[in-house]
DNA sequence: ACCTGAACACCGTTCAAGT
DNA sequence: ACCTGAACACCGTTCAAGT
């Protein structure tokens, strides 16, 4: 029964997705791999190095290339896709956005909104700004609709469709945003 | 030495202030106070609910009536008022975001930025949709620069600057998007 | 109304030692 | 390379009982 970095990931993952992040404890991991906890740190140096390992697979397993056109379009697919890949796993967003914010992984996430932002017209100053509003708003939107499982079984069909007219739509006003910044580039 | 609901909550700023909200626990708040953990349980139900009242009140400190104006100079006032009243606190970004993504308390900050958005043009649909999208970029940027506090000392300043003109940036994006859209509808 | 005492069921992490 | 055994220093919460 021994095991490799990627066999306690996975394990992780599973764990995340069936439990819930508060329930995703090194001691609860350890004994779903049938393992003393002090093992894992054989595989970890702590437990921020594991979850960042499992935030990074989740964006890993989540996002595909973007398809080519327009940069509006592109960054609308990338965002969606950030927010497939969060909303794919019980409380993927809060790991991840956890993760993201303490600076250890998720780096994945920005590189893919910074991507489809190149060649938009903006320098790179303004396309790191837009990159990070937009993942705020990414990271920020899925939490709070993943966190807000708690309506009724009737509501909950209305609140998630709501959820997602309301997402993109917040989104439009970013990438509107964006433009009007573009066009004022454009006119100078 | 025996203590109100609003004793808990002082200490516990105090203490969150000093040490940090990973430091912020029943245990450690009740030592401060002189008094058993389990003597908290008599003011509140439990720390979440303790935690969303230290929210509410770093708020309320920090927020004021924003001045009588356009709609995108409120809004760019009243954004940045919740973001000092964040940042004027150690982790205090990271305990309102938590708060309210858990839908608790902070109430306070949404309240504050859709009320800048009245009498924009825009119905209350679109309203509510462009204050959580700027709460988003408000919360995110904040936690994102107060988590960030891994800089040596001569490049800590330069980061501040860099964090407050990124935040500012953003911020103007999603006004842009904002105006674009009040725009669209004075056309039609 | 506000608090104590004592317990329950947990955490993350370290480290010497085993194979 | 991977794991055990045993410990250390913590958590949040409950509940009968005290004043």
């Amino acid at each position: 029964m021994r095991h490799h970095r990627s066999d306690v990931v996975e394990h992780a993952i599973a764990v995340l997705d069936a439990y819930g992040l508060a329930d995703l404890t090194m001691r609860r991991l350890a004994s779903e791999l049938d393992v003393r906890p002090s093992a894992l740190y054989h595989h970890f140096a702590n437990k921020q190095t594991l979850l960042a390992a499992v935030a990074d697979e989740l964006l890993a397993r989540g996002l595909r290339p973007v398809d080519e056109g327009e940069w509006d379009v592109r960054l609308t697919q990338a965002a969606s896709q950030v927010r497939d890949a969060l909303l794919a796993w019980r409380d993927g967003a809060e790991l991840v956005a956890t993760v993201h914010a303490f600076g250890l992984g998720g780096r994945a996430a920005y590189d893919h909104v910074a991507e489809a932002l190149e060649g938009c017209g903006l320098d790179e100053q303004w396309r790191a700004t837009a990159a990070r509003t937009v993942l705020h708003l990414v990271f920020g939107h899925a939490t709070a609709e993943q966190t807000h499982v708690q309506a009724s079984s009737a509501g909950a069909i209305d609140g998630e469709v709501a959820a997602v007219d309301d997402f993109s739509d917040g989104l439009s006003l970013v990438v509107a945003g964006i433009r009007a910044e573009v066009d004022s580039r454009r006119a100078s």
